[in-house]
DNA sequence: CAGTGAGCGAGCTTCCGCTTGACTT
């Protein structure tokens, strides 16, 4: 048996240190926290000043039994976590179950994953930082009282199932608020105009495109300007060069590997982070979720050499850079290949395209600064006050441009590139054309995902571990929805001034598309409403930021956890009280208008199942009609006509196999019902104006697909079939589904076969537990 | 999945941050 075991966080890592320590040492892995706050109820021990009532996480019983086992074997436990609050608290935690003696059990620490690092820490082991554990339940702590004392309320107040937290809350809150600026923008125009020059070189004439130093509010202003240049006279009146210089940015870090990855490769920060995983597992690069842009020593001496080599000595530049970022714990490297010196690795497209950005911007961070030479050309007007201004770039040394360019998120972005010919001072022009073009102002764009975990970094909400899961909650509960914008069309208008002439035209330009942007529900806009009204504090940009600085204090050991979470605590909870006294239901009722047919009031709302149109008043003796609202309405532009349209359904069509065939609108979408049986209808049919044919059509499709799906049926027990699905052939009955064993050919079984796998199998009770679990994660 | 909505009431939902492997009937 081992002498020594050492405990990790990530199995891959595991991997890695047990090849650079020798025999007499194991390394395993805890697979992250072990130990989690109970599930099932609040957690947490008001009464008994906060006490945490921790449980080892279901998937983790295996893993913790497993360590169990080998640290009574080791003869020393090496506790081997990141060095974070997170990082300490899991050392602790492991410490806790796994029963491990204070003598035997040494705490260390390692910031790159070398062998002199690792024996460097092993030389130089410490104890655990209960002050550092403190700030992280702390943190556990303070999650859980908001999330789990917020929550219920609006399950009373709004809608069953809704949630709100820390983080959460304020990711919506800010997709909400851009929303709502959007609203208010006032879309303006101005016309810019811009001259055509012809400049005389030895070589003949060359073109130079130059801009007005100021635009036009109205048409009529330009085109007066448009008719001074008629006659005007055009002359340089300055030539300005200056030097200037571009450098690279640091190396990533999750967010920013996110925020290239999506504006260079198009991935979902879901789809990026699982690549990522994917290239760390192969061993291809460090560690994805991080908060640092340092690299160790080794990494910097390998991309010096990896840059000498490609590009020469002159395009070498060694740098380290230090994390500007709110609330970072740089408890690992950047991003970066574990071997520079390899540009291309073998992989999937996603896998090859990831990596080669990764490896580029590692490599550019160590590369010169691109030197450039800016110039600025200034052309009088005789008869007027204005200039132009012709502006060019030349780069004199690319440097790191050579290898990588960060992408930025504005979409306009033509400033800079050409170059401007020589030209003296006194140097008299023509201009071979003037345009004025109206140009409108663009709307605040709307938040990608990537560009929300920009922001909220910024903020110093969510973690590098949660960004990506934050972002697929608030989507999971509706709050916020990823789509597409189609543009709108938009006439603008082009005066141009060629050979004395001014001409006017108007064009057409789609304004406004977007792609996968984040988009506020009704939801996701009511829960927000709420939140601000009622608990502002906790919406506050600052929250996380205050709290931080309290957590920080308590890993000093300048606050007791506990206190803090106290003095957090009643104030809070006093509100949540209040709020639930106070307030009745928060639905966001909206009166839409009468109803000319019954002279009822038509309202919109947010009920127990989402968005909804209620005709007549909820206090009035008759019950109240409700439909539900489609997706492709919303509580803001749903119009009188529309929402009383919805009542149409559901509507007979017509009979088909002498039964009835209705058409309605469900919680999974538009439906058919034929003998009580229930047909999905495509997105291409609109339940409003399907025919009775096209009705049939469909139920023959789904009767041609069952019959397909059904491998055998019995007679003498119709409740009983052997169907073909997602995972293979089953035995289903009524409800319940059982598997055939392998051996078993499923289309030659009998009643009797089938009958006996269902005894054989018998533990139904576990089967649908599980299931249910499943439904939760 | 299953096609509701008020009201009645039981029993359910929920947080953030660490880490991957489930094996689906």
């Amino acid at each position: 048996m081992a002498k020594n075991l050492v405990i990790v966080e990530s199995p891959a890592k595991a991997k890695t240190i047990e090849g650079f320590l020798g025999k007499d040492f194991l390394v395993r892995s805890s697979f992250g926290h072990v130990r989690d706050l109970s599930k099932k109820q609040l957690g947490v021990d008001i009464e008994k000043g906060f006490l945490p009532i921790y449980e080892i996480s279901p998937e983790k019983k295996k893993v913790v039994a497993d360590l169990k086992k080998m640290t009574g074997d080791a003869e020393i436990v090496w506790l081997a976590t990141d060095e974070d609050r997170e990082g300490e608290a899991i050392s602790w935690h492991l410490a806790e179950t796994l029963d491990l003696k204070d003598e035997n059990t040494k705490r260390i620490v390692f910031h790159e994953i070398t062998k002199t690092a690792i024996l460097e820490a092993i030389a130089h082991p410490r104890k655990i930082d209960r002050n550092l554990v403190n700030a992280q339940q702390a943190r556990r702590v303070l999650d859980r009282l908001v999330g789990f004392e917020l929550s219920p309320l609006l399950w009373k107040k709004v809608k069953p199932a809704l949630s709100a937290g820390r983080v959460q809350s304020v990711a919506v809150r800010l997709i909400v608020e851009r929303e709502e600026e959007i609203k208010e923008f006032k879309v303006v125009s101005a016309f810019r105009v811009t001259a055509e020059f012809e400049v005389p070189t030895p070589d003949g004439p060359v073109m130079m495109e130059a801009e007005l130093s100021r635009k036009f509010d109205t048409r009529d202003q330009a085109y007066a300007f448009l008719e001074k240049c008629k006659d005007a006279k055009f002359t340089v009146s300055g030539v300005e060069t200056k030097p200037s210089k571009k450098s690279p940015a640091p190396p990533f870090t999750t967010s920013t590997l996110q925020q290239e990855a999506s504006r260079k490769l198009g991935f979902s920060v879901s789809k990026t982070m699982l690549v990522a995983q994917q290239l760390y597992e192969s061993g291809k690069i460090t560690y994805m979720r991080t908060d640092s842009v340092s690299l160790s020593k080794m990494a910097l001496a390998m991309a010096k050499e990896e840059v000498a080599k490609i590009f020469g000595d002159n395009y070498v530049k060694v740098r380290q850079y230090t994390t500007k970022s709110k609330g970072a714990q740089e408890a690992h490297e950047a991003i970066r290949p574990s071997y520079m010196n390899h540009p291309e690795i073998s992989g999937d497209n996603s896998q090859q395209r990831l990596y080669d950005l990764i490896w580029k911007r590692t490599i550019a961070s160590q590369m010169a600064d691109a030197l450039l030479e800016k110039t600025t050309i200034t052309i009088d007007i005789s008869n007027s006050k204005e200039v132009f201004l012709a502006r060019g770039e030349v780069i004199k040394f690319d440097g790191f441009l050579k290898v990588y360019m960060e992408s930025t998120d504005d979409e306009e972005n033509d400033e800079n590139g050409h170059i401007l010919p020589p030209i003296p001072v006194g140097q008299g022009l023509t201009a071979s054309e003037i345009n004025a073009v109206q140009k409108y102002s663009t709307l605040p764009p709307r938040y990608t995902e990537a560009s929300l975990v920009k922001k909220m970094e910024e903020l110093g909400i969510g973690r590098p571990s949660t960004y990506a899961p934050t972002i697929s909650t608030i989507q999971k509960r509706e709050y916020v929805i990823k789509a597409d914008k189609e543009g709108v069309k938009r006439d603008y208008i082009i005066l141009t001034l060629k050979k004395a002439v001014i001409k006017e035209s108007i064009k057409t330009e789609k304004a406004g598309y977007e792609k996968a942007k984040l988009f506020p529900t009704d939801i996701g806009t009511l829960v927000n409403k709420f939140l601000m009204q009622f608990f502002e504090n906790i919406m506050d940009y600052n929250f996380t930021a205050s709290v931080e600085e309290q957590f920080d204090k308590i890993a000093a050991g300048k606050s007791i956890w506990a206190e803090v979470i106290r003095d957090f605590y009643f104030p809070f909870h006093e509100q949540i009280e209040l709020t639930q006294k106070k307030t009745i239901k928060f639905t966001g009722e909206k009166l839409l208008g009468v109803d000319p047919k019954t002279e009822k009031n038509v309202f919109v709302k947010i009920g127990k199942y989402g968005p909804m149109i209620q005709i007549g008043d909820t206090e009035s003796d008759e019950k109240p009609r409700f439909a539900r609202l489609g997706k492709e309405y919303t509580i803001e532009t749903v119009s009188l006509e529309q929402a009383l349209d919805l009542f149409k359904l559901p509507r007979s069509i017509g009979e088909f196999e002498e039964a009835e065939v209705t058409v309605g609108v469900g919680r999974f979408g538009p439906y058919l019902k034929h003998k009580n049986t229930f047909y999905s209808l495509p997105k291409t049919d609109d339940p409003a104006v399907i025919i009775l044919e096209r009705a049939i059509e469909v139920i023959g499709e789904k009767r041609l697909i069952n019959e397909k799906k059904t491998i055998k049926e019995f007679a003498e027990d119709p409740s009983l079939k052997v169907l073909n699905g997602r995972y293979g052939p089953y035995i289903a009955v009524g409800k319940i589904n059982y598997k055939i064993p392998r051996s078993k050919d499923p289309a030659s079984l009998s009643l009797e076969d089938c009958r006996k796998i269902i005894g054989d199998s018998g533990e139904t009770k576990s089967k649908s537990t599980r299931k249910v679990t499943r439904k939760k994660s």
